[in-house]
DNA sequence: CAATTTCATTAATCTAGATTAAGAAATGAA
DNA sequence: TTCATTTCTTAATCTAGATTAATGAAATTG
């Protein structure tokens, strides 16, 4: 989605929203279509399991769409919580609209396009999980994102990857030594 | 996609082919934009890692579309073979159709939600990788799709899973003993 | 049909990463 | 600045699932 007022123009009742570090911009339990286009700062969606630990599934910098699509797609409550990393600014619009039958084919084609990537994501995403280790998914994560450790607290990555905080501190130590 | 001919009025080079159970339709490697509609049968996909161990990635039963989204958005040589798990009939199309202009809005949405169904399977997959067991996700793969373990051999089921057949088998022990 | 290959199970052993715990470093708030 | 909170690291111990190996049952093939 290179330009943002694509979305602006899709849905009328997008708006603009200034967020804090650690503001909630979405609840576990919420039935909703919303989407956040983030136009600066850091988001993340995640979920949190029987046992009270966090599951980062994305984090979204600028540019980015984060959204609960399962939820939506499924008409269910969400299970995820979207929430800021840093002070950040967000439009936030409706997915709905993009069921609407006044939609230009460009802006049909746009949404298709923003789908292929996020499955395209997804995909790489789910093989590394199956069949790779935690600290060859560290440096794809490393080589694919250079900029998000300066940006992410260490554990959010690790939680990210699907690992500890503490087996992530251990992996890099294993790669620090082995240089 | 709930009509075949949808597809099929898209582009106008797709056919029909029917193949054995164990045939092969997609090799690692190859560049390619296609995609297989599973009219009858059982396709699956799957990546070899270096140690030679196949990973599914999913399966695909009659009204499913099978590919590559990743190598393809990227226009990169695929990682994924695909090929039969029984004797088969899928529609070979190609999915540059999508990006054509003469397309109605209609097909253009039915594409748009082909790919939001796949992100949201995708989501939920990623999501249970990071944070349920192995016997959690076993559980929820008989729930989610109770037809394939009649279908689909044991060691590809522990494979889809993200575990090795033994311990799928261990799993299914202790599930039996419980009861 | 017998012969071969593939598949599922069980059990012993091993290991990547989880858990628990404690201290050090960094960050943030008053 | 000081105090409190969050983050990161290190180390000991534990465990889910991997690996290896052996056996029997199914399915394929000639």
């Amino acid at each position: 989605m290179e330009n943002i007022n694509e979305i602006l123009n899709l849905d009328s009742n997008a708006k603009i929203k200034k967020v804090k570090k650690g503001e909630t911009l979405q609840r576990e339990g919420e039935l909703t279509s919303i989407a956040f286009y983030v136009k600066k700062g850091l988001i993340r969606s995640y979920s949190i399991d029987e046992k009270g630990k966090e599951h980062i599934f994305m984090f979204a910098s600028e540019g980015w769409v984060i959204a609960d699509i399962e939820s939506q797609e499924f008409d269910k409550p969400t299970e995820l919580f979207i929430d800021c990393i840093a002070d950040s600014e967000v439009i936030i619009f409706d997915r709905k609209c993009f069921k609407a039958s006044n939609l230009t084919k460009d802006q049909l084609k746009q949404n298709a396009h923003l789908l292929a990537r996020r499955t395209a994501v997804l995909q790489r995403r789910v093989i590394m999980l199956m069949s790779t280790s935690a600290k060859e998914r560290y440096n794809k994560f490393l080589e694919t994102y250079p900029e998000l450790p300066n940006r992410v607290p260490q554990r959010m990555i690790a939680s990210y990857l699907g690992i500890t905080p503490e087996a992530l501190s251990k992996i890099r130590g294993e790669i620090v030594k082995s240089k």
